[in-house]
DNA sequence: TTTTTATTGTGATTCAAGTAACATTATTCC
DNA sequence: GGAATAATGTTACTTGAATCACAATAAAAA
C-alpha cells in the first residue's frame, strides 16, 4: 500500500471542498492534475485503483468524489486520537485548529510529569498509568508521540501493546514497526516518523550548496 | 538532487554520535544499514555519492563521517531560521530544544497580530513590517511558515522576496517553487511541506482498512 | 441517425531509488 | 613475502511509482 495515494487523497478532498463551496458541481482529472501538480492520468489511476468511477466526458461528480473519499479516510468512523508527551510540541498539537477541521479529535494528553496531568481541561492531561485503560475503553487506535527521543521507543511500546495500530512519530529517533516485542510477535502498524530538525538540515543542505556554487 | 539521501545523513550521524559515545572509533556499512533498515550497499552509495570514502577493509572512521556530513549539512555556517506565525504551532517550534540541540537556532518569530509582537523575549516576536529588513540584514536563508491556510501563499511570496530558500511549511496548502512571481523568473527555492491532519488521516485510512479486513 | 469531440480508464513505457552481486584492495596471518 | 580474508566501491539488475499514449465510450452536434 502507498502512502502518497492516500495523501493524494487528501489534498484532493480539501480542493474539492473549495470547488464545491465556488458552485461547481464537476471536475475533470485534468483540474486536479494542475492543482497538485500531477498528470491527470495519476489522477485518474487514483481514482481507478480506489474504485471511484467518473464518466466519460463530464469528468466525476464532486460531491460523489467527497463522499467516496470519506469513506476511503474513514470520516464516518470517529476520528480520535491521543497524544503522549504534553510539551511544548505535544501540547500545541493538542490545541491545534487544523485538526479540529478536519474531524480529527484528541481525546485526551498524556505525560509522565504529575505536574502536567489535568483531568479537569478542555483536553484532559492524564497520568501514564491510565494509558493502556483509556486506549483499550475508548478503542483510541492513533496515536501521536511527542515525547523525548529517551522515551520514545518505551512509549511507543506501551502504546502499541494497549492497542494503538497508528503513530504519529515527533522524536527524532526513527521508529520501525517491525519491533515485536514478546519474540516473533511482529505487531503490524504503521508509523510515520516526522524529524524536524532533519526536515530543516535538509533545508540547510539545500541553500548551502545553492550558494556555495555561486559564489 | 534527492531528498532521501540527505534524511539519510542526519539519520547516520545521530546513529554515529551514540557510538561515538559509547567509545566506538570506525563503522562498517553493514551496521548503519541494519540501524537505518537499508541495506549496506545503499550506505556506501550515499558516501561514495557524497564523496566520502572509507578503507578498504576497516570501514569507516566515525570521526570523519561527522566531520563530513557536518561539512554537507552546513554545519559549520551558522543554522538560523526564522518562523513566521507565532501561533499555537508556531510557538511550539520556537522554544522546541530539539532544534537548538541540533544547532539549529530560531532568530525570530513574526506575526501580523500586533499583540504577539516582543521584542524583548528570549527569541523576539516581530512585526510582519520588519521581516524584509530581517532577511537581508541578518542574510537568513531558512524559514518556517506557520501560518493559516488563507495566508500561506501571501507569506510565502514575501519571504521568497526577501531572500529566504528554504521553506519548512505547515499551512495545509501545498506550496510549490514554481510560483514564481513576475512573469517567467522561476524562483529556485526549496520547499519542504508537512500536512499534520492529511498524515493523521493517513494513518486512519491504515487503521480502518486493518480493522474492516478483521471483521 | 451519424459524426465529431472530449474525457475516462488502462496497458506500455520511462525513470529513479534501492538492492544484489562482484571486482577491488587493504589488512591480517602464516 | 604470499595467501586468505573482510571490507569497500561500483556496475548491473530489480522494482515500483509516475508518465505517456491510446483505445473505449458517452455526450454533443450536425
Amino acid at each position: 500500500m502507498n502512502k502518497e495515494i492516500i495523501l493524494r487523497l487528501s489534498k484532493y478532498k480539501r480542493l474539492l471542498q473549495k470547488l464545491k463551496a465556488l458552485g461547481l458541481e464537476r471536475v475533470f482529472s485534468n483540474n486536479l492534475g494542475d492543482a497538485l501538480g500531477v498528470t491527470p492520468a495519476l489522477v485518474r489511476k487514483d481514482f481507478s485503483f480506489l474504485k471511484i468511477t467518473g464518466n466519460k466526458r463530464g469528468g466525476y461528480s464532486i460531491d460523489e468524489l467527497i463522499h467516496e473519499i470519506d469513506d476511503i479516510l474513514g470520516k464516518n468512523h470517529p476520528l480520535d486520537i491521543i497524544v503522549v508527551g504534553c510539551g511544548k510540541i505535544g501540547t500545541a498539537l493538542m490545541q491545534y485548529n487544523g485538526l479540529a477541521r478536519d474531524g480529527i479529535t484528541v481525546a485526551a494528553g498524556f505525560d509522565i510529569n504529575p505536574e502536567r496531568v489535568n483531568y479537569s481541561g478542555d483536553i484532559p492531561i492524564l497520568p501514564m498509568e491510565e494509558i493502556e485503560n483509556f486506549i483499550k475503553e475508548k478503542k483510541i487506535k492513533v496515536g501521536v508521540i511527542t515525547v523525548p527521543e529517551s522515551a520514545a521507543t518505551a512509549v511507543y511500546d506501551i502504546m502499541n501493546k494497549a492497542g494503538i495500530k497508528g503513530f504519529l512519530n515527533f522524536s527524532p529517533l526513527d521508529l520501525k514497526c517491525t519491533r515485536g516485542l514478546d519474540g516473533e510477535e511482529k505487531s503490524d502498524c504503521m508509523i510515520n516518523n516526522i524529524n524536524l530538525a532533519a526536515e530543516l538540515e535538509n533545508l540547510f543542505y539545500y541553500v548551502n550548496r545553492d550558494t556555495e556554487n555561486n559564489e
